[in-house]
RNA sequence: GGAUCGGUAGUUCAGUCGGUUUAGAACGCCAGCCUGUCACGUUGGAGGCCGCGGGUUCGAGUCCCGUCCGAUCCGCCA
């Protein structure tokens, strides 16, 4: 017989009834009725009950011995008869034991793994080879190994290959803040840890490779979100040569839609999947990851308040504001509090006020109720698209902050009222977003996003156009109001990337130090090529409806980056310091 | 770096307006009883510097100040 088992602890049926088998596992459950004792036995595949009849020795040993400890049992298959457990698939069976061998006893458990008792983080992830054992955390990493795996094969169907790329890397000028590590070999030199293989993709493309992917990871120094792991996280990176936009929409369309398809039963939207320009996505959500589930959108109003008799905001728009509403339905019958608890919200958001005007049934309340005039009212509630028991929230400000707020508005009441269309995956593209922006402080032109992307129109462009107007070929992929990711078509062009550096006001030597690889293969022949790189993570959470990305990854660090299992960031030794040319200094 | 919320038994929580002798409950732990459980049931027991420091008060788990720790958000994340 083999040493460890038989069969797993998922395996056995009825068909297997009297047979002699040897079980592994984990003690799950112990139910000790006195005469009788059962215990169940759990491994990676499932949950098997024991059985130990009074007087055994297998009873005596089992009864000793406490949860979580792993033992392996020899055993005779037996029918449950009239007491199957239709909640287990192994529920139409038990095992009698006859021999039990302790292999490693458990210590009393600072939190149980057969109950989800909602023990503090810090606890879970100092014993997280405990809370990983336990079914819902257990689920997830297998689920997360299953969609890698699915990722993959996707990819290849695609036509695409894997690549691996350095760790060891050299910092970068932009972004955000690196790892380093010193070199032993050079004094005061350092490597970094890739914020992600941006460079070394593209000169893969270069290097005539076509069609590039990599569950890469990502190590970047910032800190901490819900939905944001700090210090390291997986991409799933892509690179296409001779790719425009659509091509690559048109790759990642088909592996979302598969993928989502196959690892959940919502409803996912067909592709092609909507494309927003971020001015629009702005205006309308107020944000550039709008979560479509929500079928409100924010239109300006701006030229019926100019045309009103409301002074208030007919001013606003005369000294160059806007005037932004919001219609939401189920509103209608909400107290006075809770109009006022959004206008606080809106408040704390930055907003100066939140108008209001409410369509009850035979009646208008709200706050513009009574200063608009009844054509006023049914022009917003024309313009709008406003029903019965509908809700118009309105705000007048300067044009960035007044969608801005509203956006946040939108999502707040989503939450209150339940607004989102339920077991759904929304999909879309932002596009078009702009190359430069200025920057508020120092009014210096900047790139806005990456500075590798191709700007629309090309050279031409950069001559000819004012660079805050210039487009570029870079887009983010939304889901459900997450961002997975942002992508571009990138600058193969040297010439064209001097001319973007410099409007940013670098000069072109910046480039040829900075980019210096790069650059100096863009000079040998470098194909059109594009790509994205979604967030792996975040995929797994939106597929496992988790909020909280630590609950996908099987050893997160905390939110201060610590690893409490593991006890990182630690000590080194003063040999290895010396060795590495460093001195800590304490302040 | 900033804001908000939180910290009471191994764990989850309750603890009224500052006032009841010994700060409670459930789960877990330890010891009994119990032959068909499915989160078994049942009896008993152990287990607490109420995060830490200071203050107000006749009296502080409760109020105030400081501090530490955690979560969430802002900054940050090309």
């Amino acid at each position: 017989m083999q040493k460890y088992r038989t069969h797993t602890c998922g395996e056995l049926r009825g068909k297997d009834v009297n047979s002699e088998i040897r079980l592994s596992g984990w003690i799950h459950r112990k139910r000790n009725l006195g005469g009788v004792l059962f215990v169940t036995l759990r491994d990676n595949y499932g949950i098997t009950q024991v059985i130990a009849e009074p007087g055994t020795m297998a009873f005596k040993e089992l009864d000793g011995i406490r949860v979580e400890s792993v033992v392996t049992i020899d055993g005779i298959v037996r029918s449950r008869g009239d007491n199957i457990n239709r909640d287990m698939p192994t529920g139409e069976i038990e095992v009698e034991a006859k021999a039990v061998i302790l292999q490693s006893m458990a210590d009393i458990l600072p939190f149980q793994v057969a109950d989800d008792d909602n023990s503090p983080e810090t606890t879970r992830l100092a014993y997280r080879f405990l809370d990983l054992r336990r079914e819902k955390l257990h689920h997830n990493i297998l689920r997360r190994s299953q969609i890698i795996a699915s990722i993959r094969r996707r990819m290849i169907e695609m036509g695409f290959q894997e690549f691996q790329t350095p760790i060891l890397t050299s910092s970068s000028p932009e972004g955000a803040r690196d790892y380093l590590v010193p070199s032993r070999l050079y004094p005061g030199k350092f490597y970094a840890l890739p914020q992600a293989p941006q460079q070394f993709k593209q000169l893969l493309m270069v290097s005539g490779f076509d069609r590039y992917f990599q569950i890469a990871p990502c190590f970047r120094d910032e800190d901490a979100r819900a939905d944001r792991s700090p210090g390291e996280f997986y991409q799933l990176d892509v690179e296409m040569s001779f790719a425009t936009q659509e091509d690559v929409f048109a790759a990642m369309e088909n592996l979302m839609h598969g993928l989502f398809t196959e690892f959940s039963n919502w409803k996912v939207n067909k592709p092609p999947f909507p494309r927003i320009p971020f001015e629009d996505a702005m205006l309308k959500y107020g944000c550039d990851k709008p979560d479509l589930r929500l079928a409100a959108e924010i239109a300006d109003v701006s030229d019926i308040f100019a045309a009103s008799d409301f002074n208030a905001f007919k001013s606003i728009v005369e000294n160059g504001g806007v005037v932004r509403a919001l219609t939401v339905p189920n509103v209608a019958d909400k107290s006075r509090k809770f109009l006022k608890d959004v206008e606080d919200f809106a408040k704390e958001a930055g907003a100066k006020g939140l108008a209001s005007l409410i369509f009850a049934d035979g009646e208008i309340r709200g706050s513009l109720a009574k200063p608009l005039s009844d054509a006023t009212k049914a022009e917003l509630k024309n313009r709008l698209g406003s029903k019965t028991g509908h809700g118009i929230f309105i705000i007048a400000d300067n044009k960035d902050v007044a969608s801005v707020i509203l956006g946040k508005v939108r999502l707040h009441l989503a939450d209150l009222l339940d607004l989102r269309e339920k077991d759904s995956y929304r999909f879309c593209w932002i596009v078009d977003f702009p190359m430069f922006e200025k920057d508020e402080e120092t009014g210096q032109t900047q790139f806005s996003h990456n500075p590798f992307s191709m700007p629309q129109g090309g050279m031409e462009a950069l001559l000819t156009k004012d660079p805050l107007s210039i487009k570029a070929f870079q887009y983010d992929i939304v889901c459900n109001g997450v961002e997975l990711s942002s992508g571009a078509i990138r600058n193969h062009r040297p010439d064209i990337m001097y001319k973007a550096f410099e409007i940013a006001g670098y000069d072109s030597s910046v480039v040829d130090e900075k980019f210096g690889g790069m650059i100096k293969a863009f000079k040998f022949g470098a194909p059109p090529h594009g790509g994205i790189a979604p967030g792996v993570d975040r995929m797994v959470m939106l597929l496992a409806n988790e909020p909280n990305i630590r609950e996908v990854i099987a050893f997160p660090m905390n939110q201060n980056a610590q690893d409490l299992l593991m006890q990182a960031p630690s000590e080194v030794t003063e040999k290895q310091l010396k060795e590495l040319h460093l001195k800590i200094v304490r302040e």
